[in-house]
DNA sequence: CCATAACCTGTCACTACCGACAGTTTTGCC
DNA sequence: GGCAAAACTGTCGGTAGTGACAGGTTATGG
């Protein structure tokens, strides 16, 4: 078991500085704990394939670029899958749960990639997938027992560390996102056509009249600034104003 | 500092049981740790107001009846602020934050709540915010120390019980959500009739004609089993079918 | 070679949506 | 009481969306 006094210096560290660097976090980590190598990845799924919001790690600079040439798709499926994850997962158990994964371990393996690591899920916004990746510097018969002791450290480091780099993000853009307020018919009627209703089954559920309907829609139009009920329902489940369900 | 065995002996039930009820995650808790008491909640927040979908506590058992007969508004506004939060926020913090929590704390300290308590976030979906409290039975001199050797144990546990609740959730559910497959032109003719623009502009922007445009999102429709454009955007949203962005 | 899927196009008739005109009634607050 | 905001209604004319008809082209894989 490390030293616990390190943790604490540590901990110390991601709690009282507001914006911590990857680079500064990764060479605590590895001074800290007996870390080979880390990898953080933020990323935003998309219908077809992925867009990266942040990767940062510590093996050869062009471990991406060999991902991208080796099969983008495999990574893209992976990811997928794994989003939902919200337990920790142990690098062979992941490489055992997605077969699709098997090339991206396999050309992991020549960048020193061991099995004795642990993949961190991180909170996300919707549609967004985090994971801080820690492959440690143990004999395989240790590994157990090594992440045993340090997974509650890792998870809580990993978490301040995730929650800095998204507060220097929100920080950065600084940009208040409209802030649009509809009254309760507004948002009722845009509710049901998000729900294919039409202007006449709106009236009929909410016992008023098309003409009515007609009117709460075009004012939540005009709030939301866009030209069409369905860009008004998009618009509307981006700020959250109408429910998911 | 407690004993590190006995967080090592809750690790294991934790990581090994797949559904862990509530009331025995709170026994464990307070016999692990000296707490006074635990509160875990999950709402979706609503344009209005909030949906809960689990709340377990081991205040006295009209605790949510008194908080709803004081402010039910100001549940909501604290909540709805707190919700991107990620890091851990003591309870003192957290009423000096959000003044309109003050209501809530003079009602919670009828309850026995204290200012010794801390707020773990937790992974949750979209316009989901899940919380996991923690009360401390320490002297308030002593709490500090306590939060720093416990925090790493408390956010650990804390995320395999949250995962444990959402697991069974969706074992309990057991329902596949749809897997539509759209094709390329479907997604993108959706993705630009959520931007607001009209048949006629979406084949000039894509280069077809009018008609192919209206032929994919008849195929979109039909696939999404929907009625409306208006519909099938929301729906694909919802499935994350098209982008948020 | 055939089947399948994705992509693409045309016409017709009907319905729904959208903006702009001009109001009334109700509710809550100072 | 006065005021503002929300809720509510009516009519008109133009544009957009919707379903059903009936096709053709290209790429992929068995």
């Amino acid at each position: 078991m490390a030293d616990q006094q390190a943790f604490f210096d540590l901990l110390d560290i991601m709690e009282s500085e507001r914006a911590v660097e990857p680079k500064r976090f990764f060479a605590l980590m590895r001074s800290t704990f007996n870390i080979e190598n880390l990898l953080y990845i933020d990323v935003e799924l998309l219908p077809r394939g992925f867009r990266v919001h942040r990767l940062c790690h510590t093996f050869e600079a062009d471990l991406p670029e060999v991902y991208r040439d080796r099969n983008a798709g495999c990574i893209d499926a992976v990811l997928r899958m794994a989003s939902g994850d919200i337990r920790p997962v142990d690098l062979a158990d992941s490489r055992k749960r997605y077969p699709a994964s098997e090339t991206l371990f396999q050309a992991a393996l020549h960048f020193g990639l061991t099995p004795e690591g642990i993949i961190l899920p991180l909170s996300a916004p919707a549609r967004r997938c985090a994971r801080l990746v820690i492959q440690a510097d143990v004999a395989p018969a240790e590994w157990a027992s090594y992440r045993r002791c340090h997974l509650r450290d890792f998870q809580l480091l990993a978490n301040l560390f995730h929650a800095s780099l998204l507060e220097s993000d929100a920080r950065r853009r600084d940009q208040h996102p409209a802030s649009v307020i509809l009254t309760n018919r507004e948002t009722e009627v845009l509710g049901w056509a998000a729900a294919g209703k039409s202007y006449w089954e709106i009236a009929t559920i909410l016992g008023i009249t098309e003409r009515t309907v007609r009117f709460f829609m075009t004012n939540a139009r005009r709030k939301l600034n866009v030209v069409s009920n369905t860009q008004a329902v998009a618009q509307a489940m981006r700020h959250a104003l109408i429910p998911v369900s």
